[in-house]
DNA sequence: TTAATATCCGAAAGTAATTCGCATTTCCGG
DNA sequence: CCGGAAATGCGAATTACTTTCGGATATTAA
């Protein structure tokens, strides 16, 4: 059903997404669609919930290759993988992880980005050690906020990305964190 | 009509919006309406266009005072102009420019945010006689885009804006059009 | 004053989400 | 194997809206 509810919004984006559709698509009754979700936003949200695990687990597989001279680098892969996504993952570029059908849709007490910032947080925190301060995790938040903000107009823009966009959104994301992370 | 549905959006949020509502709180028929604008999302539109036009004539208004001893202090007014219609509008702190309905809400064919960025522009290179370049207008679509999507965050987090949150979007936006503007 | 025109109105139709009781399959203990 | 729980599958019916449309009412012009 997953699967289903992801062609679909890359077919005909996030409007285009009914029940009816999903349970066609997934050749099930529709009855059987609220077997496993109590409603509609529910489906998008075990996709949305799938998208960052995949993306949880990409960083994982990257971070463990290593290889980064510092925190700038690692900052670039991560967009990286997050722009390889948005061209691969089927329905990503649509649903993404959540935002398009509810800025609360992976957690109710937190925004989708606040989750994503969270996880990334973490996983710098363990890979390099640094200090898990608030300052950081402030940081962090905006520049996920503002770092997807731009890269969802370049992918709206083109359906591959705008090149010239997602070099922007990383001089942005990199210059916020640098004027951030050297100072004391 | 557009008063009920900005305040209908400052109770209950843009889920809370339904056409039967609008039309109670105006103390109109449901028809009528529907004699006015071809669908709900229509009345959306216009309240997203008014707001714009607001927003346009708050920032002519603030540039015809002048005082300004260069551009960032331009960009720091209309950040300003843009946190207060946030505490201030009816309606606004929900809606916007129309993102929330519908990120082409504003013109079919442009991003809501690359109409807003348009204007700024506009207004910038009518005032300070400054080259009308490309680089300039992608500056100023990627500055809005990013920045819009900061001081969203803070607004979403507390009705009056987290301070600390619409500060670093003031440090987001001036240090990334710094680094384009200076350089070459 | 009348007739043409514009505006208003809300019951009814259309559309998509969600429910719920019956049908079918699966799983076990005898 | 068989009978009968239990789980799962199903889709017509219900619900919650948005939108239409034809008659009622008001306004304007001759």
């Amino acid at each position: 059903m997953l699967d289903a509810c992801a062609d679909i919004l890359d077919e005909d984006g996030y409007d285009g997404l009914t029940t009816t559709r999903i349970a066609q698509r997934a050749d099930v009754a529709i009855g059987s669609v609220y077997q496993f979700f109590p409603d509609k936003r529910a489906v998008a949200q075990a996709l949305a919930l799938r998208n960052l695990e995949v993306f949880g687990e990409r960083i994982s597989a990257r971070l463990a290759e290593g290889g980064f001279g510092d925190w700038s680098d690692t900052v670039g892969a991560i967009i990286e993988i997050f722009v390889e996504m948005h061209r691969t993952v089927p329905g990503f570029r649509v649903l993404r992880f959540g935002d398009v059908a509810d800025v609360n849709l992976l957690d109710s007490d937190a925004d989708n980005n606040a989750v994503v910032a969270g996880r990334i947080r973490q996983m710098i925190v363990e890979s390099f050690g640094v200090q898990d301060t608030q300052r950081l995790a402030t940081a962090l938040a905006i520049a996920v906020e503002a770092g997807d903000a731009v890269l969802k107009m370049a992918f709206r823009r083109d359906p591959a990305g705008d090149p010239m966009i997602v070099a922007e959104a990383e001089r942005l994301i990199h210059g916020y964190l640098a004027s951030h992370i050297e100072e004391p």
